[in-house]
RNA sequence: GCGAGAGUGGCGGAAUUGGCAGACGCACCAGACUUAGGAUCUGGCGGGUAAAACCGUGGGGGUUCGAGUCCCCCCUUUCGCACCA
């Protein structure tokens, strides 16, 4: 993903053993998680195909992914809360024998590389996959499993030419096309953002600063032509958070109405400037109530707006004014606030619905860009149009009366503004007098359309995607210029159009490889002339649009996958990353994958299945940040307190969808826990006999040693269950914490052997796998301590058994008319009328209903008991 | 303004279906072992009380034998959207 973190400082990754001697002879015991992690790194080190998915076979399938980084130099806390996460669900997987896809990759196109490179001097090419190894280094060092044989960079040539080779696709198909346009443009950026990267107005990396509009010719691709499937089957994507799905329906922004066409008034133009005979097409949701409208409003920025002050510096000047007020409003983010202003054109326009005269208005709380930036103004029934009139003095008509079921109050006039339309009728609307407003909204529609002066239709806030920015740290578009032939695409076999590495661009103006001339000049493939590069190169939302489908065939030189198998792992079963993604890379990525569907490269009509959008890493309070000073480092984190205990505790402090509050008190804490797992492992490790464990009846086992039995299973049912279901990895986490305390609690029974020797082996082991998706160094070192010669995410995820996990004994809180009297010990199995004389026989509950009649008994199963008295 | 979350000890958070509020951990207090403790272990730890009673899940009402959990009203807060015609 595109971050905004452009931090150029990276720690070394430590990887030595530790950094103190460890030789105080108290402390023979003491887990030491720097020497422990150094020895499992290495191993893992020197296996690459530790976490290889199998090739395409008839196994069942497991994608987990987390979102690709981009690569600032340096590892935070929110990648490590991620990747822990996904690391965890995955391994869980594998234990699970699941034929598991766990990849990672590079994100690593963008604007940070020509900004270091610019101050460093350092090429952006060095200084992206010196960052990359920088951060795959502190990856492998906190032991995340990714199958790095798949591993994807998108700055490289074998990555970025299929974004070429799929932006010859998107021409082919008509769905890429180059407009001049008003585009979105950061001063700071010098570039070109996309709609979905400008945020109130401002740019999404430079918050402080205002985009400015520009008119520059732009590639777009029509994401508009699926804007409607991408609403539609956001009811399919019921593994997604219900909050992502509204986000983007909102951002689709469908709205249904009318398109009317209002004409200039001819016989006021001779007077005046502007175009005879203009059209101002206008849009509403609510043509039913065309009658009441008493006034047309454009927006500043409208082009007649433009014509018509053309020759009128007073309007001019006043619809300026207009501007700067929106563009205000805008920057400091609550343009609904604004204070309505408008200003008369002089100008009158024509209802074609009853050839009413209006007079035009510019106004500013109309926008530009919704709709046509041309409304009819209906002061009866719309909010804004009625404080505008009201402001202005404009007519105020109205046409729509409410409907009841109370034929005392139908027809009676509503209190005004009145916007409500489920239950309305019409009045003063000519022939359509009398009609309810759906029905309405269709005829008069229909009306429109068959006059020819206007139609039904269907507006999208989404509007298509810019995809074209003037910077060099990106893939070049492969387009060609020809004087003779025009706009030429690059034939395929010429792909891929390499990105030149000798570039200016501290010093460029535009677009840096626009300076190039060896890039720019090329000859035409059609007629041999002379042709000149497109040197724009592509936002790297397209580099993370489909990555996912390239790991599953990363290889692959003829094409960007091979469908067959692309088949085999898609969708993506878990996608994890943070909802600051939620619009644009995942509106994208369905983009994409809907229009590779239409290509027949893939099967699916969705990339994802499931999504989990985990909260952020914050301390004291705030998002973590240089400038706040409360930045935690995963370096320094690990150095002090070992991996495991780093992803242990980004898992154990908060629920992983909500915000983590970091206490570095905290991680200590998992610390303890860590060593007291080890402790006891190494204490009672070695001790195992080889008699199968199966041998152990349940009833032969000492109570001792049933309750680790019983603590055992009840843990595996909770930890088991929550990577079924809800996530709660801190829950999980306190489970194994507390069937350790458990185990410390028989310590003694232990050391006294009531606690069989094999059945305690069996429990360790099971402790081990229940521990390993959590923390896999002090995992894999137990694992070897108990004697286990197999791999440990190839054994399997420990069974839970509901008989062993059973209580004998309950204790059943007792009480008296709601509130707690005592509590009875009982067998699990305990008769209703049993307990209720154990209860009776309580002597707390005895005083409370002392001289009272018992009116009625609660009793429920397993819960407790509730004497109700009088 | 609209939409979606959240509000529980000193702190992070548990309580999955209406059934013992505060699991687990941090911090803190006391003790043990120690030359020592920033190691380890044991105990305590919502308020209140000598002990009880009693009070306690943002506030107010309601349903229920029983409400953190369900219903109504309100407050605070986070996030998203926002003159979207």
């Amino acid at each position: 993903m595109p971050s905004q973190d452009n931090s150029e400082t990276a720690t070394a990754v430590n990887h030595a053993g530790p950094d103190h001697a460890n030789n105080d002879r108290s402390n023979d015991d003491r887990y030491d998680p720097q020497r422990v992690e150094a020895k499992w790194f290495e191993r893992w080190q020197s296996d690459p195909q530790l976490y290889a998915a199998e090739p395409h076979t008839t196994k069942k399938k497991f994608y987990v992914l987390e979102m690709l980084p981009y690569p600032s130099g340096v590892l935070h806390m929110g990648h490590v809360r991620n990747y822990s996460i996904g690391d965890a669900l995955a391994r869980y997987m594998w234990m699970n024998g699941y034929n598991v896809l766990h990849p990672m990759g590079w994100d690593s196109f963008g604007l940070p590389a020509e900004n270091a490179a610019i101050q460093n001097n350092t090429p952006p090419r060095q200084w992206t996959l010196g960052n990359v190894a920088k951060m795959k280094a502190q990856m492998n060092r906190i032991g995340f499993a990714y199958d790095w044989s798949r591993e994807v960079t998108t700055c490289l040539p074998d990555y970025y030419r299929w974004n070429q080779w799929f932006f010859l696709k998107f021409y082919e198909k008509g769905l890429a096309y180059r407009k001049k346009s008003k585009v979105n443009w950061c001063p700071k950026c010098a570039t070109v953002l996309a709609n979905e990267q400008v945020v109130e107005g401002c740019c999404w990396r430079h918050e402080d600063t205002l985009v400015e509009q520009r008119e520059l010719e732009q590639w777009f691709l029509r994401i508009t032509k699926y804007a409607d499937e991408l609403l539609r089957d956001l009811d399919k994507l019921s593994g997604w958070p219900e909050k992502v799905r509204t986000m983007q329906r909102n951002w689709i922004g469908r709205s249904e109405g009318a398109l009317v066409d209002f004409k200039l008034d001819y016989a006021e133009n001779h007077k005046g400037f502007g175009p005879a005979g203009s059209t101002i097409s206008i849009f509403t949701t609510r043509i039913d109530t065309i009658f009441g409208a008493t006034s047309v409003q454009l927006a500043p920025q409208h082009p007649i707006v433009d014509d018509l002050a053309a020759n009128n510096p007073d309007l001019r000047a006043k619809v300026d004014q207009l501007i700067a007020e929106q563009r205000k409003a805008r920057e400091v983010g609550d343009i609904g606030e604004i204070e309505k202003h408008g200003v008369f054109t002089g100008r009158y326009a024509i209802n074609p619905f009853n050839g009413e005269k209006l007079p035009v208005w510019v106004a500013n709380y109309i926008l530009m860009d919704y709709g046509t930036g041309a409304i009819m103004s209906v002061p009866a029934h719309d909010d804004r149009d009625y404080e505008f009139a009201k402001k202005y003095k404009l007519e105020i008509r109205l046409v729509v009366l409410p409907l009841s079921n109370d034929p005392e109050e139908t027809m009676a006039e509503p209190a005004l503004p009145f916007t409500a339309h489920d239950e309305g009728m019409l009045i003063n609307s000519g022939q359509f007098s009398g009609l309810e407003c759906a029905d309405a909204i269709q005829k008069m529609s229909a009306f429109a359309e068959k006059n020819g002066f206007g139609k039904a239709t269907v507006t999208y806030r989404l509007k298509d995607w810019g995809i074209s920015r003037q910077r060099y740290w990106g893939t070049p578009i492969p387009m060609l210029y020809c004087e003779k032939d025009g706009i030429v695409p690059v034939p395929e076999k010429d792909l891929p159009v390499i990105l030149p590495e000798a570039v200016d661009i501290a010093h460029a103006l535009g677009s840096p490889l626009s300076g190039l001339s060896e890039f720019v000049n090329t000859t035409c493939p059609k007629c041999g002339g002379q042709a000149r590069r497109e040197t724009d190169t592509m936002d790297t939302f397209v580099d993370s649009s489909w990555y996912f489908y390239r790991y599953t065939d990363a290889h692959n030189d003829r094409a960007p996958f091979d469908s067959k198998i692309a088949q085999y792992w898609f969708p993506i079963d878990q996608y994890i990353g943070g909802v600051e993604h939620a619009i644009l890379h995942l509106i994208y990525s369905r983009f994409w994958t809907k229009f590779m569907r239409d290509l027949g490269l893939v099967a699916n009509d969705e990339p994802i299945e499931r999504l989990f959008t985990q909260g952020m890493v914050i301390k004291d309070g705030a998002k973590m940040s240089k400038s706040l000073g409360n930045v935690v480092s995963p370096d320094e984190m690990v150095a002090r307190y070992g991996a495991d205990a780093a992803r242990l505790y980004s898992l154990f402090a908060a629920p992983p969808d909500r915000d983590l509050d970091w206490q570095d008190s905290g991680i200590a804490g998992i610390q303890r826990f860590l060593g007291k797992v080890y402790r006891f492992v190494t204490k009672n490790a070695g001790s195992a006999t080889n008699a199968p464990v199966e041998t152990l009846l349940a009833t032969s086992l000492s109570p001792q040693a049933r309750q680790i039995q019983r603590k055992l299973h009840q843990t595996i049912k909770r930890v088991s269950d929550d990577f079924q279901g809800r996530w709660h990895f801190n829950t999980c986490i306190s489970a194994i914490m507390e069937l350790v305390n458990v185990l410390y609690d028989m310590e003694d029974a232990i050391a006294q052997n009531v606690v069989p020797r094999q059945f305690l082996a069996e429990v360790q082991r099971d402790l081990v796998l229940l521990l390993a998706p959590f923390a896999p160094y002090l995992a894999h070192e137990l694992w070897e301590m108990l004697g286990e010669k197999g791999i440990l995410l190839k054994a399997p995820w420990p069974k839970y058994d509901a008989a062993l996990a059973k209580e004998e004994e309950l204790e059943i809180p007792v009480q008296v008319n709601g509130k707690l009297r005592g509590r009875v010990i009982v067998p699990a199995d305990a008769t209703e009328d049993f307990v209720i004389e154990r209860a009776l026989g309580d002597e707390k509950v005895q005083s409370s209903i002392a001289g009272k009649q018992i009116v009625k008994t609660i009793f429920v199963p397993g819960k407790l008991v509730n004497f109700v008295v009088r």
